[in-house]
DNA sequence: TTATAATGATGAATATAAATGATATTTTTT
DNA sequence: AAAAAATATCATTTATATTCATCATTATAA
């Protein structure tokens, strides 16, 4: 069927380029008679005259030549391959695709991933968000390889290590009557705005530990997509709304933002990093866990 | 040493085209066991998991898919390489570089080459006119495949065929004291300025066959590079120029000129196409002497 | 020119690699 | 649970490459 191999093209290059069979096998690690096997047999293979012989020395034919500048052209690229190739076994290249649960964290993510790529330079970084069958079916399927969630769920196969812990607060804007206050209870939250990502409720804490436990609803809310449009919002009084503490402590000096205790003892967060068994030894991938759990900056 | 080959990329694209071992091995006129030799040998050998078997169906890896992208960009120009060869072999691709030691021949070699064109759509012709071992030297050291002579130099392993017959013939222009004249002795150019291409006289017959062996020279000679111009110059009476009669007769209906025989018989002349016994079964150059012998417009 | 060193060609022997058939194992389907 | 379909494995055969030893040819130097 298919005759032209890439040893083919080795052989017609070397030869080219060394002028004699003796030379071009020392380079190709072959003796001088495998070399005029292996020359005899590829014109017998591909049915053309690819060298004239003159005196001793092989002198490529319009044939040859054609071959020889396919082989200048392929040959490089079967080179670059195996380099590629060695990067990937060496788990220095790759796509690490995460995959975040947790919609706070993608300014913490920001964090870890700029000295992460100077690290790993030939690693590309893909986030998603959206999963059909939620953050574990993703991993599992192999859509994604890190989860960054608040919520593990120990199943085989599956590996879970936390990378921070923080308290989630609420934030009020300096107008607010709560502004100074150190700790709320879910009872004053009734007359209040809820400004939340817009996640079904059972996936934010602010209700599953806070309000439903006590009966209460706010008594509107409102879902903002992206965490800087939300604490605007809550800057300028239109609501309020449950965030790590760190987050407020980040944007406090340009908003003025008030973070308040929820409940007497707070709602403790952490959030869990997850990935696959499998991925155990795959190092740039292990690595980026290193890098969250304990960030270089 | 380069261990990635083109069997290996035309199992992975084979595989990933097909998804199963068995379908992909049928198309590649392979067992089932040889190819799942094969995808186990590729792994061990490149040192990369290229597949995740989920069930009984192989899934490329990132490294993989990288490869299978490698694939589909390199295959294709193997293929075409083959495609090529053929045509090498078949004689039906190639350059053919003409040799022209016969000036005025030009003009005739047009007419000869567009219909061949026409025949050989990948032969590519290229005419060359000047070579430092004269054109028997050319075509010995494979510089030129064709050579268009009227000198042909029967050596061992060329191989000449006159093409076509002429005869050499004196031109002149309306106002010349010979026009009408039906023939010229020596004597009677004695007094003439002679207009010829720009090479040793040595070469032109009108000096080795009719002025020298009369102990004649012209008063005076013109070079010209350019049988057109050559010929505007004859017909506003500047000199007289010898040339071949059916090339005096193609430009006579817009210069205005006329042919004289040169001596009582006349000088008859041959072209011949040399060429290389070696190439006796490159069809597209033999057929090209079919052509030039016997023309088909 | 002749001797000499270097190079290519050739054939038999050997080593390496690839493919096969039979069969066991796994996974999927019913 | 049984049947069907696919992959994995093993021993064997087949095909392909490589080498060694040797001869023939060609270039180089004496």
């Amino acid at each position: 069927m298919s005759v032209l191999q890439r040893n083919h093209l080795m052989i017609i290059q070397e030869v080219a380029r060394e002028g004699s069979l003796t030379a071009a096998g020392a380079r190709l690690n072959l003796t001088q008679p495998a070399l005029s096997h292996a020359v005899r047999k590829i014109e017998m293979q591909l049915g053309v005259k690819i060298w004239r012989r003159e005196g001793r020395s092989l002198i490529l034919t319009q044939a040859g030549q054609w071959l020889l500048s396919l082989a200048n052209r392929l040959l490089p690229q079967f080179s670059l391959a195996e380099e590629r190739l060695e990067q990937f076994a060496n788990g220095e290249r790759g796509t690490l695709r995460i995959g975040m649960e947790c919609h706070p964290c993608y300014q913490w993510l920001l964090n870890v991933v700029s000295p992460y790529l100077e690290r790993w330079p030939k690693v590309d970084v893909d986030v998603r968000q959206k999963f059909q069958f939620g953050g574990i079916g993703a991993i599992l399927s192999n859509e994604i390889d890190i989860l960054v969630t608040p919520d593990p769920l120990y199943k085989p196969g599956l590996n879970f290590t936390p990378v921070f812990d923080y308290e989630l607060v609420l934030v009020v804007g300096s107008g607010h009557r709560l502004y100074g206050v150190d700790r709320v209870t879910p009872e004053q939250l009734a007359d209040e705005t809820l400004i939340t990502y817009p996640v079904p409720s059972e996936r934010l804490d602010i209700y599953t530990q806070f309000l439903q436990p006590a009966g209460i609803a706010p008594r509107q809310q409102k879902q903002i997509e992206t965490t800087d449009i939300m604490l605007v919002m809550v800057a300028h009084g239109r609501g309020v709304a449950a965030l790590p503490r760190w987050l407020v402590d980040e944007y406090a000096p340009r908003f003025d933002l008030h973070s308040v205790r929820l409940g007497e003892t707070g709602i403790a967060k952490q959030i869990f990093l997850g990935r696959r068994e499998t991925d155990a030894d795959v190092q740039y991938l292990t690595d980026f866990i290193g890098f969250a759990a304990d960030p270089k900056d």
